[in-house]
DNA sequence: TTATATAGAACAAATTCAGTCCTATTGCTG
DNA sequence: CAGCAATAGGACTGAATTTGTTCTATATAA
């Protein structure tokens, strides 16, 4: 149905709500405080926090008083960049993903060259949304045609 | 994964293996012809056939000789009407699919209304290439940044 | 009347996903 | 230094979805 994980769409969300607390890059909240705040069960904020931070959009700080902080800026980091890490490449179809040659009907198949156009398009919508972007409420994003 | 189901994406491949026939509208072909020439099994083919019949993409002609053949012009046929059909309606999140209200948190949510945007470009991204464009071998999709 | 082809529903197997839990490791703090 | 707080990483289970098949009924051409 061409529908994200869940796991992803936590994951945006996740992401969205520590953009917004508006906080210093260094400054870290904890997995209990983010599940409360987005309403998500704590072990799922838990497994999606400690994949962004292996992905490298997050950095994390061990022991009492630590947590998770953004990697960069929130002007820096896509909406592709959170799915990619969570849900793997993004590709409407395998043979958008698949190394070349993978797929037997490669040569004579009459949709692979316009998926590869399609899934370039979405590729684009993904990646030209930033998570700054996403959270600031005066952007003008809404109401473009 | 953001990946369409393989139904769908076999239908894709159907209805332009069809296309490419560029029989007359009325001309049929049935289901196990286009099993072979499709590299698909063919009761999975039937299954789809009659799911587009149903969604009114295709016409059926029982009986000997019979078979299948578009509804309309391939020009007027776009990869949304196929994937809608075979996958139900195209979203890539719970929220811009469900009915207004069906999210406790929709009022607060951070990213309802940015998933909104991506979604309507990647809606248009599908509903913007059709059959016909995708089997001209011609077109100048392929060429566009 | 018979053979051919689709209609539609029901079904079984397989894959994937969501969510939880457990143990190890790190680092603050008294 | 001892104990607590927090993340790291993996394993595991249950559920949901998807895939692909099969069976019976119906229509139609020869």
């Amino acid at each position: 149905m061409i529908r994200m994980s869940k796991l992803a769409d936590y994951g945006v969300v996740i992401m969205a709500t520590m953009a917004r607390e508006r906080q210093p890059l260094d400054a870290t909240v904890n997995a209990r405080d983010l599940s409360e705040k987005a309403h998500i069960p704590l072990p799922t904020v838990g497994k999606i926090l400690k994949a962004l931070c292996r992905g490298g959009l997050l950095v994390s700080h061990r022991g009492p008083r630590g947590g998770y902080a953004l990697a960069r800026l929130a002007s820096e980091i896509t909406v592709l960049d959170i799915i990619s890490i969570l849900d793997g490449p993004v590709g409407l179809t395998d043979c958008t993903v698949a190394p070349l040659g993978a797929c037997e009907m490669e040569a004579t198949c009459p949709v692979r060259s316009p998926w590869h156009m399609i899934n370039r398009r979405v590729l684009d919508a993904l990646r030209g949304l930033t998570l700054h972007e996403m959270i600031d409420s005066t952007n003008i994003l809404d109401k473009r045609p």
